[in-house]
DNA sequence: CAACGTTATGCAATCGATTGCAATAACCTT
DNA sequence: AAGGTTATTGCAATCGATTGCATAACGTTG
């Protein structure tokens, strides 16, 4: 034999069954101490660990559950959203905290079922996605015959899938309210108003602003940093001045922060801005950026909490995080 | 039966033998167009996909690549640096659309052994590493016995694992220069000057305003946005100001930027601000940050590359990324 | 010393898919 | 009709670890 690589291999160099070899390793009570230390030590020696592979398959369990982050609208060919990506390393630490491996998939959604592709692999325990994207459909579908699945999003009536989100609504609301109270009159929102989060962020506002007898105006654009800055330049170019933005999303609010300086405009005396999410960066902008904030590390919590209830056969209902206004220097 | 979920419960519907079924859905010209059709929608009907453990078992081979973090000096506990989620963005788009699956795992070394531990498990056929940490022997141990294993991070002489990374002392040289052709004089390092990377960085950056019979300060500090700042605005309090400041990365300069324009110094008239990385969002700060790029996308399809190389068993070596300077309004 | 308990170990089945080889059926050739 | 092809399909071993049950070796007790 040129190099032990299994646990046979183990047995064959101490003399011993396989058998006495993995209860040896995984410590089982009915191997002799002697024995024990024994195999334990040439394991060691020769870097010779169970093969993961073959043990899942026996215990019919993979230890590892599912990271998928469907990217139906943004067709941005990568992860870039600091928010999601932020919200991906929160799960993942818990994830590994709790002995689970995590299988990352980025899906482009060609058709109806690269979501049955990942359930019926049978690689992972349990699954969960990092937002809906325009994929809604396919994922209640998909729900109604696989328990352990959990999305990060919004939660709506008769709802089939698990999802944890946050209150978009009231996030909007809570942006609309502040910069009304800061005297604002000219709000202006910023983004797409397409996707169901952004929709919800937007009605919110809307709503509110009509309550105190003022409009919102709508700048819809697409979601990455150029087109945003783009489209906020040609805005600020022609007619009235907003005197309160509102950006969909933090890295919105910085193309947004920076189309305004560069039209000479003061931040936060002529125009005020404010953002969504509070990523780590909105406090180091300049100025830094008032935001409404999600809770991520506890939306994530609750996201592992209760996929892990479910892989574990048990009952998980959804829930929805609330938002909170961060004040900063921007508004 | 309650619910056909294995290849056998299909090949019982169908009345043929589990080996027939395995080459019906793998489209083994051996199986007759009827039979083969009629498995084939058997198995679409009822949702049934080989499961993926067993067969990677019986194939020996994964199918998945293992993404892993070492955080060793950078102790926050979760991923938070979007130069390494853009790189884990890049290098997870490459992989999937290569048909491979990305196994993450962050890891907090706490001793020796989390690579073998990785290594060993036989979950994975290749292993990335997303920056070298301080586990450089480490990764030189494993790397002797483990060809399939490439990390980002810096290369040295004599070294036995794969790395590909930038040229991170002329990204420094670049920097210095770019600032003393821009008039400064009193240059200073912002950063953690113990990682291989930053010193390199540090290391470029001093020998060329040595060349210049200039000298650079060093201000040392940890990399999160919060001590930066700290740092930064302590050392703007007292003692004669710089010129120019040279953060140790994009992230970094951000912080700077914000304590210098709150100690009232206007950049980049008072102090120039360079970055290193060229994140996404350097060029939406306010001023955009002069910054040295880092070819991301070119850094993880080399290191991709050259670990599916390894993989299929054949030589490949360390690669180098040449470091650009991206001029922005910060200098 | 026989009967029994205790402790440590091995045997062999199992998880589910793949594949070399053998076997069968169907068809063709002369 | 016998011998020869060819097209399909099945048998059974294999990947490597786990575990219920059986068994061997030893000690204990009446």
């Amino acid at each position: 034999m040129s190099k032990p690589t299994k646990l046979a291999d183990i047995a064959a160099l101490a003399g011993v069954s396989t058998a006495t070899v993995s209860r040896a390793l995984s410590g089982h009570p009915s191997v002799s101490k002697a024995t024990q230390a024994r195999i334990q030590a040439l394991a060691r020696e020769h870097d010779v660990r169970p093969n993961q592979l073959a043990r899942n398959l026996r215990l019919r369990s993979t230890g590892a559950i599912g990271l998928a982050m469907p990217l139906g609208h943004a067709r941005t060919q990568h992860l870039t959203d600091p928010f999601f990506l932020s919200l991906l390393g929160y799960i993942a630490d818990l994830l590994v905290d709790r002995g689970y491996d995590v299988l990352l998939s980025r899906v482009l959604p060609e058709n109806g079922d690269w979501l049955d592709r990942l359930v019926d692999a049978g690689r992972v325990d349990g699954l969960l996605l990092i937002g809906q994207s325009d994929q809604y459909e396919t994922i209640e579908r998909v729900a109604t015959r696989y328990g352990p699945l959990v999305a990060w999003g919004v939660h709506r009536d008769g709802q089939r899938h698990l999802a944890i989100g946050s209150d978009n609504i009231a996030g909007g609301r809570l942006a609309a309210e502040h910069l009304l109270e800061r005297g604002r009159r000219r709000l202006l929102f910023v983004g797409d108003p397409a996707p169901p989060e952004f929709a919800d962020r937007l009605a919110g506002f809307a709503a509110a602003a009509r309550a105190a007898g003022v409009r919102a105006e709508v700048l819809a654009t697409a979601m990455d940093p150029d087109r945003v800055h783009a489209a906020m330049r040609t805005r600020l170019a022609v007619g009235t001045l907003p005197d309160a933005i509102f950006a969909a999303s933090d890295v919105a609010a910085m193309s947004v922060l920076r189309a305004v300086s560069e039209a000479g405009l003061d931040v936060p005396r002529e125009v005020a801005v404010i953002g969504y999410d509070d990523v780590t960066l909105a406090a180091h902008t300049s100025p830094p950026l008032t935001t409404i904030r999600q809770d991520l590390a506890r939306g994530a919590a609750l996201m592992v909490e209760r996929l892990l209830a479910r892989v574990a056969g048990e009952a998980a209902e959804h829930a929805v995080i609330v938002p909170e206004l961060v004040v900063r220097a921007s508004t």
